[in-house]
DNA sequence: CCATATACCTGGCAGC
DNA sequence: TGCTGCCAGGTATATG
């Protein structure tokens, strides 16, 4: 489920009324993708300091370390002042003195891994070998051209790496390429000068966009709150196989690349 | 180094 | 109603 938008949304949704609370108890359910790391009790009495998002990646900054949360496919968090009893598919209730943080995760690809924070903690290596930041300035035009140069898998699949730019999922993938006019199966290295800028510029404009929207809740995404986003209305060829190009009419194509499906209009995207 | 396949896990849905 | 097979928003790891 959460690419970029919707862990931002997920963020913007808990981070200022948990920031400055203290844990009081940690509760870890059925196992996550990877352990935690530590014995639960040694969040203990930390504070919470800040919450950050790099990539899809949750970072709560605490007094002795980071505890680092990630959604998988279909995680969510709920931040409240309590928390009904644990469903089967609850995996963590980080209680403090401001509300509980739940971690709601049916296939379990979610994680949340403790780290001291600095260098040499193997869970920081999760962090490592990210790309740019897609929101910020730090998104450098010429530096995504030269990512893209030096790599000759279809564009759709270097999008998704996440080594050249972070937070493009399955979703957003797509309809940045449908926004630039770019065929998905395109090599990254054949694309010309201006038409990196525009798929520069398109991924920008689509993962704000959709944050501004609350993400997309194609099944079951939620805020930490409770809402569920609307961009899924607006998807110009996401989830729209043999529907009508918005822009030409053309029915738009499903096709696999690298077992993931990928969709895209065969006439705004001839190349 | 790079490109591609595989594995992890559960639920929902189409088809029989 | 129940079974089977397929599909789903991600990504570390293995393999070539």
């Amino acid at each position: 489920m959460p690419e970029l938008p919707e862990v931002e949304v997920t963020r913007l949704s808990f981070a200022s009324r948990i920031e400055g609370a203290r844990v009081l108890a940690l509760h870890m359910g059925k196992p996550l993708r990877w352990p935690l790391g530590v014995a639960p009790s040694v969040l203990v009495g930390q504070n919470i300091l800040r919450v950050r998002r790099r990539g899809k990646y949750l970072l709560l900054d605490m007094d002795r370390g980071v505890l680092i949360l990630h959604l998988g496919m279909s995680g969510s968090l709920n931040f409240a002042a309590t928390q009904p009893e644990a469903g089967k598919h609850d995996h963590m209730d980080l209680v403090t003195t401001l509300g509980t943080l739940r971690l709601h995760d049916p296939r379990r690809f979610g994680a949340a891994v403790w780290s001291e924070s600095e260098r040499d903690d193997p869970a920081l290596k999760l962090l490592r070998k990210l790309g740019m930041e897609p929101l910020t300035d730090g998104f450098d035009l010429k530096l995504f051209q030269q990512g893209l140069k030096k790599r000759s898998a279809p564009i759709k699949q270097v999008l998704l790496a996440g080594d050249v730019v972070v937070g493009v999922g399955n979703i957003y993938a797509s309809e940045a390429l449908f926004m630039s006019g770019i065929k998905p199966t395109v090599k990254a290295d054949k694309l010309s000068g201006p038409r990196v800028a525009k798929l520069h510029a398109a991924i920008r404009q689509v993962l704000a966009r959709a944050v501004e929207q609350g993400g997309s809740s194609l099944k079951d995404f939620v805020n930490a709150q409770g809402n569920t986003g609307y961009f899924q209305l607006e998807a110009a060829v996401y989830g729209r196989t043999g529907m009508p190009c918005r822009t030409c009419e053309t029915p738009i194509k499903q096709i696999v690349q690298g077992q993931r499906s990928t969709f895209y209009c065969p006439t705004c995207q001839q190349r």
